[in-house]
DNA sequence: ACTTTTACCAAGCAAACGCTTTGCATAAAT
DNA sequence: ATTTATGCAAAGCGTTTGCTTGGTAAAAGT
């Protein structure tokens, strides 16, 4: 109770120097904050707080950027597939004109891959497991560009089950590829440069320590036949 | 500001009459309570005193059966992987001694899904979705348990590649199905029967409907190449 | 008959939480 | 030069939370 001394204007705000015109910047900073910590313990074990501190704020000012906590997480989420898509998108652009199903679908999850386990990439990961605690409204925005994401993988699904690589009904072998892919979340480490400081993943004994590349052939050999 | 009549021992204890005995039917009760809750909430968004209402206590009345809330956590995973593994004994030990390596997956599959969707299986969702909000000690404990489970699947995956039936490593292989399987808690709806309201999945336009069978025929085509 | 144990109830505490309010400093606009 | 808008800091409000404490009725043990 007597610990309040000195708290008139310490540590003010040495930073901003001449006119670097923020433009959102810290809003973007808040973003990426709380991706981190909400993909390091959840969103409900952050506190605003925490997220505050993390970028040099005091504790109420997030709250001048969202109205709520809850809107911070929406924009995590749209910011991730924001990003994944735009991934997706110049990658499938970036190949040649009429290739193989099979390389297309090598192509989307090696891009999957990268969204979820590569570097930066706490948006996507956040977002497949912490939507329930959005308001209804709220999912029903990520929902709809989470669907167009998803759109993409439909035809070339369709490719392969008409020509016999793909046995499963395209429907559910959609939904369980995607469960294969994004549980990887939960076991992935990168083979050898770890950086950030994460909760471990449940159940790992001697874990492969594979590579994106290695996990993509993996998923390719697992679901798909050879073609004729 | 004014409601706080009658607060003295209105509805008592009408329970219990005669001797019957409980032996910890009411710690039962509350790890059930706790695991509804948990499976549609969440751990975080689950308070101690939901709990209690639940099952008829007072907010305080918990905390006798158990220290905390992890320790409560930690009773549904044990409690869900202890009915899962005999499940899973049971149902290996009933088909019949050399059947081959695919009807053992099958088997398997079938189980995983039973136990993941089936009635009354809000355990295992929990544990799968809940373990960050344990201890480091108490993860280790039901890692443990969880990979006794989840060993009964490696031999019947080696032989499925030793046939040729299942061409990825065996060790990624088996990562893979089970998020395959895993995933479906966050999109699978039961046929007709709805009786519990939980909150609605994520990305469903026009859900297959499919049974737990089909989901495990469907798994099986995804999975496995024809045998020779 | 007496004591001990079990299984709670009733009440509340201290801490943490999301969020609000007010005010101030800087930069841009007028 | 004055106003306006921006981007926070500082302080705290009200609520919720996990958990504790003290008591008590009934059952079990002796």
């Amino acid at each position: 109770m007597s610990e309040l001394v000195e708290p008139k204007r310490a540590r003010g705000r040495p930073r901003k120097t001449e006119h670097e015109r923020d433009d959102g910047n810290r809003r973007q900073a808040l973003i990426s904050a709380a991706a981190q910590l909400f993909h390091r313990k959840g969103y409900d074990a952050t506190s605003t707080r925490e997220i505050a501190a993390l970028v040099g704020m005091q504790p109420g000012s997030p709250f001048y950027h969202f109205g709520n906590k809850q809107d911070l997480l929406l924009a995590v989420m749209v910011e991730g597939m924001k990003q994944a898509s735009e991934r997706q998108s110049s990658a499938c652009a970036a190949q040649a004109k009429d290739l193989s199903a099979r390389e297309q679908l090598r192509t989307l999850i090696r891009n999957q891959f990268d969204v979820l386990l590569g570097p930066d990439s706490d948006f996507i990961p956040v977002m497949l497991y912490e939507w329930r605690s959005l308001s209804a409204d709220q999912r029903q925005t990520i929902t709809q560009i989470k669907d167009g994401y998803e759109a993409v993988w439909t035809p070339v699904l369709h490719a392969l089950h008409a020509s016999g690589q793909l046995q499963a009904p395209v429907q559910l072998a959609r939904l369980m590829i995607f469960g294969a892919l994004n549980w990887a979340v939960q076991w992935y480490q990168p083979p050898v440069t770890t950086t950030v400081q994460r909760t471990p993943p449940i159940a790992q004994k001697s874990l492969p320590r594979a590579s994106l590349d290695d996990l993509t052939e993996a998923a390719l050999a697992l679901f798909l036949r050879d073609p004729t």
